[in-house]
DNA sequence: AATGAATGAGAATTCATTCAT
DNA sequence: AATGAATGAATTCTCATTCAT
């Protein structure tokens, strides 16, 4: 039980190698080579470790949501019982740079611009997307709740909150880590548009908002 | 006058059939054989046309910006003066099937992961996503001033537009063509957040849907 | 009679042409493209007055001997009759820069490097050179008779002469022009170490004789 | 130290396969393939020992000339003090069938004839060529201090030496391994006139052949 | 468990040749 | 007679995968 299997050392090691790699040269020059270099490890060794590198790309995939959801899913814990701060730590992950930074959002997007032809790497993604949208949803479900909004629909909110967290990373990927105070305004004016009462700019709460507040 | 070079027609042509094989096999597996045979020539020309398979990526790249461009430009003008009657036009090229739908999208997205390693394609990218930025920031600037919501910020709001188009863009890629209506409520929400008396509840519920209203 | 056919005049075109761009680009990168180019006929052409390119590189063999062969049978029958002037004459065309050059040089020595595997050059080379060898042979011949070198072997004589002409202009392609002053006085000691009366230090006829003469 | 490293064999096996396709088939069509087929080696194997087929290239040629100069280095250094017997030697390796064949000549003047376009190839020759040059000026030497023919000038009759045996090699590519006895006495003949005394007729006629004599 | 040599399929690219205009 | 678009074979190079050590 407190034996540490060597191969799960090698398999993290050599995901990692890989993330590196697609985030260094992209997702195109990632060969199993370079993510071997990459691990300090030897050339035919990915093969020993993973089927094919397919195998190693899912794996990979897979350890990049794990690793969102487990800081995340912390996050949110983290911030007690009050909606309004549980939603503001959920949004808070994606502005972490130690969760999201240009060279992760890289990552993120080289799958997603492969996504669509590998089945499996679709139903990952699917799976975990609406995993994380239904977490979002509950998130702002209760603050629908708890402000008393009761017209609004969280599913739509939901919604548009995850798809401009993605097309803000997106800014990011294209224009550079500069953009990410413009995001995080965007952020904040959407939400205070929906929420007043709680992320309107009299109220001060939460690192969502930056700088400029009156 | 209305002659046309056959070296225009095979340019398009050959950009074309990348377009679709990107689409339908994805951007690793668009070979210039693949691109070639959907374009029902041989493999040889290919690099008749262009010198090189990047500088074949390059012109798709650009062709697809513009296509674009054109059509949002176009549904813009159509739309008229009203502030609110163009910026909904130019919102709904996005729910447009002609312009944007889940083969779209995949190619877009295909560019999107690749980006981020070839200055060219980021160059491009960059220098179109910042005119396109502009010309919505516009559209939103004139909705603000006709609605007198003279605290608002016009780039905010324009950003979070465009990334939340983006990001649902994103979700169309993963989910397919069903989350299209969803997407569009989660628009309408976001508009509504903002401009209430132009998009809100109280008005035509669809109005994205629809458009032209006064 | 008078009337002089496009098609010698298009293909001699095209053979300078092919001496051009061997002598610009090399013969590895000696396309029928940049024949054409060089010749500024269009792309097609070439196929159009030569059955191939290995039948117009034969054609460019044969001009370049035939150039050759008209310039120094030319050059021995305006030195007269003297045999040493026919000698020196014969010898002189290697040191005409209108005749040999490094650019000619690169051409011929272009041919030699393919012409061992390539059955019709080879034969060309080969009547062309035993041609070439007797003409000297000849020349030789005489010039031993007119000094009275009754014990020397003309062939012996004009083998080495060849060769040694040959080899320097090897030197010449390798080295480049500067060679060439060098070159003359490897071939004056020859000559003067065989003919030491008529080519010796203490004559002064030619212009094979370089500069520091006492 | 007896251990053989295999990169260092297969290095090798593949630059001697090049060398035999070379021979075989001409510079324009050794292909790596049939570097590879010649070793006996699967084609992809090519590229992995050298980075590009320039690189082979390179090798091969750097190759023949270390083998050469190895093989002509020792046969002067055997020949012992006897400046006669080293220039002797020194000749004598270019008629040494272990060294000198219609095989070898091949592959050095399909080398000739694409180096004047190469960068690479042509200060790999030029570098070897006047390093050998002056070994044969230095040999030349030795004979005229020891014959005492201070008149003479050894760079003129080295370089005149060096020509006249390439330019016999020339000789033999196109004329085939019978032209060899002739062009030994054309060596001969060179020799004797400039050194009377050592390589004169009344010694022995074949000195080039037969070598050691004082 | 690990290495790295070897294989072979497949990619981009070049180019002689053909052929419709 | 001339053009240049089109073809397809051939070539270099890359890389996932296998396997002997």
């Amino acid at each position: 039980m407190d034996r540490i299997d060597i191969r799960d050392i090698r398999r993290e090691q050599l995901v990692k190698a890989t993330i590196g790699s697609i985030a260094l040269r992209g997702f195109a020059k990632t060969t199993l080579s370079q993510v071997a270099s990459h691990a300090h490890l030897s050339h035919g060794i990915v093969n020993f470790y993973f089927k094919s590198k397919d195998d190693l790309l899912i794996a990979t995939l897979q350890h990049m949501f794990n690793e969102y959801d487990a800081y995340s899913v912390a996050a949110v814990e983290r911030a007690g019982q009050s909606p309004v701060s549980r939603l503001t730590a959920l949004v808070d992950v994606d502005f972490d740079p130690a969760v999201v930074n240009r060279e992760k959002v890289t990552v993120w997007y080289a799958f997603w611009g492969e996504t669509r032809w590998r089945k499996d790497f679709l139903k990952l993604c699917s799976s975990w997307s609406n995993n994380y949208f239904e977490r979002v949803r509950g998130v702002v479900q209760n603050v629908i709740d708890f402000g008393g909004y009761s017209r609004l629909d969280a599913g739509v909110i939901a919604r548009g909150l995850v798809a401009m967290l993605d097309g803000l990373w997106l800014d990011v990927l294209i224009n550079g880590d500069t953009s990410v105070p413009a995001a995080r305004l965007s952020i904040q004016s959407y939400l205070a548009g929906i929420f007043p009462n709680e992320f309107g700019q009299k109220q001060r709460r939460s690192s969502v908002k930056t700088g400029k507040k009156k």
